[in-house]
DNA sequence: CGCGAGCTTGACGTTGTTCAACTAGAGTGG
DNA sequence: CCACTCTAGTTGAACAACGTCAAGCTCGCG
């Protein structure tokens, strides 16, 4: 498992967070971090186990997601590579506060909290990125809601596929690893709802569907339905 | 206005990150600090303002709301005293993500965001007791999130009601200081429903409404009612 | 005493969910 | 190579929850 092959002070991935780090510093970070690899659809972490380590995306993209007593997820966010996955469990509860599951083949770096910690314990710049990386999620995590509750469904799902091609795939054109269900946690609707609307939208030519993959034609039009409703 | 009655190292209501700190480092705070008197509906920061104060709430109650493109405000959260307001701006965004307005006459400190940045920066038990903050105010984000987008109505309203008696007045029997509008920016809802839905928990006894005073008499209920549905 | 904002109540319309039937495609075993 | 099954996706119809609109009410305040 921990086959350090990785090299930190040379991975051109780095997150905001390590980006700042002295070579140094991100020599301590690959000594004390593990390398796993995740299949598609397994689990990464778990809501409500011992949050024992922050995971670092290397490659591979991931869902973030509450799991509720009613058997009906509701997806947060979908991260990249590069990104971080744990933060808001820093010295805080010592328990994941949500899941997170792998949207494809993914290489995750596990990194011990403790030593997380006290990392940011030692060094204010890299505790100044963190807390960055933290608020950037919290507005994120605002958007999200405003759009969930106070938007139409037509413009939750325009929102969340210019989303998906802008900061996600980074691409018009995509092979979507969310299933219909994922886009349905994901923006708070009924699966059947993101099934209609997509059919909608692909008669209307805004987006193209074969199978798995998804070209958006028109962003300007999905941006519009998303402000206007 | 900067009239520095207020005395930090010996202050009784210290929040969560202040609690920490050695009496010479709130000695500093003390000096740095403005202290600003906010009536009742004040504005005390406006979202997408120049964010160039952390604020603490020594007397009085907030709500911090999220100004949408669709005249219709967003409550984030409801701050008994003790609390801070402005947190997610550290290192970030220059500007306040949120608006924040007085619920009762409040008396602020203002503590300039800078300082605060540096503090952080050079005392990590504060770094970690902010960022303890933050997370918790996160986790408080999620839950109120599938509250407003899977639970219905008055599971909603019952949460709040709920959370208000237990963590915000810390009694049975309050004073609300929020409008019907105020308690359907928060829980999603139009302003008719709450009207309804509160009409219906007094004729089902479970609690007393007199003009402002509210009076749970059946938090048990409550909690199942916010649960079950 | 009268005004106005906030609150209440009822009737109605819309949005979005639920349920059920059906289809397509992927994986399995003979 | 072909049934066989299982899951994900699609489509339609019925229904419920909730928002909207409009009218009337209450109470604090000048």
């Amino acid at each position: 498992m921990n086959q350090k092959k990785l090299n930190c002070p040379e991975c051109l991935k780095k997150s905001n967070c390590f980006s700042t780090l002295a070579s140094e510093d991100l020599e301590k970070v690959r000594v004390n971090k593990l390398e796993l690899h995740f299949r598609r659809g397994e689990t990464i972490c778990k809501q409500g186990a011992f949050a024992s380590n922050i995971l670092y995306i290397y490659e591979g993209s991931v869902k973030t997601y509450l799991e509720t007593a009613h058997e009906k997820n509701n997806i947060i966010s979908i991260l990249p590579e590069g990104e971080l996955i744990g933060l808001p469990s820093l010295f805080s509860g010592r328990v994941y506060p949500y899941s997170a599951a792998a949207l494809e083949d993914c290489l995750i770096c596990a990194i011990e909290i403790m030593f997380f910690e006290n990392f940011i314990m030692g060094n204010g710049v890299f505790a100044s990125k963190v807390i960055q990386c933290i608020n950037n999620s919290i507005i994120q995590n605002y958007d999200r809601y405003i759009f969930n509750t106070q938007r139409p469904l037509k413009g939750r799902l325009a929102d969340v596929l210019v989303h998906l091609s802008r900061d996600i795939y980074k691409s018009d054109t995509f092979r979507l690893s969310l299933s219909r269900n994922d886009l349905a946690e994901w923006t708070q609707m009924a699966p059947e709802s993101v099934t209609r609307i997509i059919s909608k939208f692909k008669n209307e030519g805004i987006i193209s569907v074969d199978g798995k993959k998804i070209r958006i034609n028109d962003i300007e039009k999905l941006r519009n339905i998303s402000l206007e409703g």
